[in-house]
RNA sequence: GCAGGUGUGCCGGAGUGGUCAAACGGGAUGGACUCAAAAUCCAUUGACUUAUGUCUACGCAGGUUCAAACCCUGUCACCUGCACCA
């Protein structure tokens, strides 16, 4: 292998790059502009990894690929530097946030410089900087304004390691997003909150408009939790009641309500005769709540109170019940144990009955056998409709039986009596509605498992297997077909859901409704690395808005920190005078959700030094929406939430005119260690550090090497020996470098390169940088037999966005002036593209591939065998022409031309097959 | 439980109806070069066997088709999210 200082390349033109300012985004360009993103970092005072390195580089080769194709691009970078996470690091190392800051942010440019990333630095922004977070305090006033922001006790997550309050997006199984360890305790606080829940339904019925992954727009949806469903008043003590629920169809199997024991009017339905035994329930209940909220049994108490159904006038109790969800609908919900599992849980532990008034469709029932008498099988067909569905030969009989529902019951008994336990011959029978199982010989089971299919695959694979009697077939939780239900007996849960809905909107005691699962964003943190919240508390007049002029609200550098809230310790800043009276107010102490910063700083990106506005809007206009964003998949629910609703915010504030922040994500997939140890900031010796890559094989081996390995989607790992895989290749190309001569290409490297330049480039444009990897291979394979230098200058922009060091390198050897980062993408001719293709069509096809065989033989006669695809006439004749030989034909079809043993056999079956005579 | 995704050779990973025993890379084996090694180059790398040959393979089981890794049905396993949301 050559010696190559790799490291002098790369700070080389990582300099001409700078001193050219080839990647500033030009505001005033002619060109298509094209605005590529990733995910701003927190700078850690440690640097980066080679995984962060690998992330930046994802987006670099479609920034890169973009500006050679002719775009315009925007590829900025800067710095979420506000936060928890600066914070406690600071602590940790004994600085002010605010030093730590300033001292960590060069650090982590340098390394992102020497990594030769195409950003545009005179655009980047840091969101600690006063200039920056003036702006989200000045949407927070707007918000304030327009009734968005509000504020109200309530309970609220709190992470004890945190110290301070989270989110609902932030809490993850009762524990904290960063804390894993750490449970989230609840604690009753007035805070701020923004009102997202406005945009619920936009933000959940867009996303089928958006070209973003599957994952992260179904994970979306979930979190909103759009269901649409009924609101039913049900009267309790002569006060109406709504109780939401998307099952109104079984509204006639209500056998009692529950509300959450959390539930803010508890105390209206309590009567004085169960006020001991409520309140003994929710004692238990708060010395669980820190814990195991989760796996908790259901549990309840009766409140002594009795809710009328507006359905059927039935009386039925209420019960304040653990497992209802307080701020979801209304806090209280129907039971109707017979078709809910939760509600039968309840209900059995309880006492209470149980009234079906849904049924299956239709029940149905299967018996394998294999010589049943055939007047037993005719007396199965009492029972209801009768089908033998297949025959079987290792199994016999398929004896399909849809009973009607009143002889259901029977149809068992009779199964049991006589088949199973009498009949040799019997097998088994399953019934799909219950989801039942019953092997002959055993102890009788019945277990869900699932259908038919499942029997079989027992029956042959296993024989005849241990089964489980469980007659679990009392709760129906499917939609079926109404009984019980009065005038709507007989209609199907589809209908009646809307019949029933109608009926009692007609009646006045209910309508339809749609609830949302989506709470809104609570902002408040007790913290001190945060944008101050424009607030000032005054006696007389409230919580009074900071006027718009004397923003920014600038955080003051004198606090203490480990007693509570910082921003509480320093007396100065918080006594202010009131903007309204005058009189003597106090700061609002508490700072923004970092996630505050992240909502829109891709729009000030557009226009980062504007200091009257938040942004120009012409200039937002030229390069927003984001056309490629991209992140890692663990904000969907977080990040990417948010910064839609303040886009739609902004826009409905008449700044922007589009609806959505990126046209385009993308997730990259997480590069661990060698053998899959994941590289983590707080343990170095985990970590592959760019620099070193850099000197062991230099950067563009390691994006060639990691572009190669896998969709840049998916999990890769480091490898020390695969990268020497990329590091041949980089080599015989600096050997090809070092003895090119000029030479003609070949009218293969001809038809390849066409090729190439045209699949390069949509693998680019959609993150197949793998293939794009391939196909430069296989085009330099060609290319070293010999090349003109217009080829090998093609070749070199084609490798650009992967190894743009090397590549300028090279390009100023051939006696280029200019960057090759700036110079043009190769076109395609589209014209020897077909020849390369050779568009064809089916017959043709197949036809085609028959006759290069064909030409290798030596022989007099081909015997040809083609099933009828209509190609014989035509296509066989013209092949006979061309090879002018004696070609005779028959049909695979046609059974008596030929012998199928030993000839026709041949080739793959179905192709058109031939021998020789 | 619900939702989304994945399952291909020794490994990573292409391949979405016929030019597929399966691209490309890594690894392994053999050979060339060398005193030797590294690097480099060539060949082989499902089985049987060495022929323009057969068989077995793309999680498993069925199905559609002249033809299936690819389409359909069912099923299993793994990953990722959300989970008492009525």
């Amino acid at each position: 292998m050559v010696e190559i200082d790799f490291k002098a390349i790369e700070k080389k033109w990582q300099n001409k790059w700078a001193e050219a300012s080839a990647f500033v985004a030009n505001d005033d360009s002619d060109k298509p502009k094209y605005y590529v993103l990733e995910m701003f970092p927190y700078p850690s005072g440690s640097g980066l990894h080679m995984g962060h390195a690998w992330n930046y580089t994802i987006g670099d080769i479609i920034a890169r690929f973009k500006m050679m194709s002719g775009f315009e691009v925007l590829h900025p970078m800067g710095y979420d530097s506000l936060g928890l996470p600066a914070e406690n690091a600071a602590i940790q190392a004994g600085k002010h946030p605010d030093e730590y800051t300033n001292e960590s942010i060069p650090n982590f440019v340098k390394q992102q410089k020497a990594i030769g990333l195409t950003y545009d630095w005179s655009r980047m922004i840091s969101s600690h900087d006063a200039t920056y977070y003036k702006w989200d305090q000045w949407i927070f006033l707007k918000m304030l304004e327009k009734g968005l922001a509000y504020q109200k006790k309530s309970a609220v997550n709190w992470c004890p390691k945190c110290d301070t309050v989270l989110a609902n997006e932030q809490v993850t199984d009762g524990k904290c997003w960063r804390h894993d360890d750490t449970a989230v305790i609840v604690k009753h606080l007035t805070q701020w909150f923004l009102k997202i829940t406005d945009y619920a339904d936009e933000l959940y019925e867009n996303l089928d408009n958006m070209d973003w992954p599957a994952r992260t727009k179904a994970m979306q949806k979930h979190w909103i939790g759009k269901s649409h469903g009924t609101e039913i008043d049900f009267e309790i003590n002569g006060e109406k009641w709504p109780v939401f629920t998307t099952r109104a169809d079984t509204i006639f199997g209500v056998t009692f309500v529950v509300v959450a024991a959390a539930h803010s009017k508890l105390d209206a339905l309590v009567t004085e005769g169960q006020r001991g035994a409520v309140d003994e329930f929710l004692k238990t209940l708060k010395s669980v709540s820190e814990k195991e909220m989760g796996d908790m049994e259901k549990e309840g108490v009766f409140t002594g109170s009795y809710a009328i159904n507006p359905a059927n006038g039935e009386k039925v109790p209420v019960y304040a019940g653990n497992f209802v969800v307080a701020d979801y609908g209304s806090g209280m919900v129907m039971a109707v144990p017979a078709h809910d599992q939760r509600d039968l849980e309840f209900a059995k532990k309880y006492g209470i009955k149980v009234k079906r008034v849904i049924r299956p469709k239709k029940a149905r029932y299967c018996i394998i056998e294999k010589s049943l008498p055939e007047n037993k099988i005719s007396e199965l067909e009492k029972f209801g409709e009768m089908e033998v569905e297949k025959v079987d030969e290792d199994w016999g009989k398929f004896i399909i039986i849809y009973p009607t529902p009143e002889k259901e019951k029977e149809l068992i008994a009779f199964l049991k009596n006589n088949l199973l336990e009498k009949s040799e011959n019997v097998i088994g029978w399953y019934a799909n509605s219950s989801d039942v199982v019953v092997f002959k010989d055993k102890e009788f089971s019945i277990s869900t498992t699932n259908g038919l299919s499942e029997f079989k695959e027992y029956g042959r694979s296993i024989g005849m297997p241990e089964a489980h009697l469980d007659l679990n077939v009392d709760c129906y939780s499917e939609k079926g077909i109404l009984s019980n239900s009065g005038e709507f007996n007989g209609l199907e849960s589809k209908d009646a859901i809307e019949k029933i809905a109608d009926w009692l909107k007609s009646k006045g005691s209910g309508r339809k409704v749609t609830n949302f699962r989506l709470r809104d964003w609570g902002i408040s943190r007790q913290r001190y690395w945060g944008t101050p919240i424009p607030i000032i508390h005054c006696k007389d007049c409230g919580a009074v808005p900071v006027p718009e002029k004397d923003l920014p609200v600038v955080l003051p550098k004198d606090v203490k920190f480990g007693e509570g809230n910082p921003l509480e310790t320093n007396e100065e800043w918080l006594n202010v005078s009131c903007p309204k009276c005058g009189s003597m107010g106090r700061r609002e102490a508490d700072t923004m959700d970092t996630f505050v910063n992240s909502s829109w700083y891709f729009l000030r990106y557009c226009d980062p030094k504007n200091n009257n506005e938040i942004f120009d809007k012409d200039k937002v206009r030229k390069w927003c929406p984001v056309d490629t964003y991209v992140g890692g998949a663990e904000h969907a629910c977080m990040h990417l939430i948010y910064s839609r609703f303040y886009v739609k915010f902004l826009r409905d504030l008449g700044y922007l005119d589009f609806d959505e922040p990126a046209k385009r994500l993308f997730h990259q997939g997480m590069l661990s260690g060698e053998g899959g140890v994941k590289m983590s900031k707080s343990k170095p010796e985990t970590c592959i550090l760019p620099k070193d890559v850099s000197n062991k094989y230099g950067m563009d081996t390691a994006r060639f090497f990691l572009s190669s390995l896998a969709s840049p989607d998916k999990d890769i790992d480091w490898s020390e020996k695969g990268i020497i895989g990329s590091l041949r290749f980089v080599n015989k190309i600096f050997e090809f470098a070092e003895t090119f001569e000029e030479k003609e290409d070949s009218s293969e490297l001809e038809i390849k390169l066409n090729n190439v330049i045209k699949n390069v480039s949509e693998y680019y444009d959609n993150f197949q940088y793998r293939k794009a990897t391939i196909e430069l291979r296989a085009l330099f394979d060609l290319m070293e037999k010999g090349c003109s230098k217009d080829t090998y200058e093609k070749f070199l922009k084609l490798l650009n966005p992967i190894c743009p060091h090397i590549t300028e390198e090279f390009w100023e050897k051939l006696g280029n002036d200019g960057l090759i980062s700036k110079s043009l993408w190769p076109k395609f001719d589209s014209i020897k593209l077909k020849v390369a293709k050779k568009e064809i069509d089916v017959n043709e096809k197949v036809i085609g591939m028959l006759k290069p065989n064909l030409e290798k033989v030596e022989c007099s006669k081909i015997y040809l065998y083609v099933i009828p695809m209509e190609l014989e006439k035509y296509d066989v004749a013209r092949l006979v022409l061309e090879l002018g030989k004696e070609v005779i034909v028959y049909s695979v079809r046609n059974g008596d031309k030929y012998d199928p043993k030993n000839k026709a056999k041949k080739s793959r079956p179905g192709m058109p097959s031939f021998y020789l005579e």
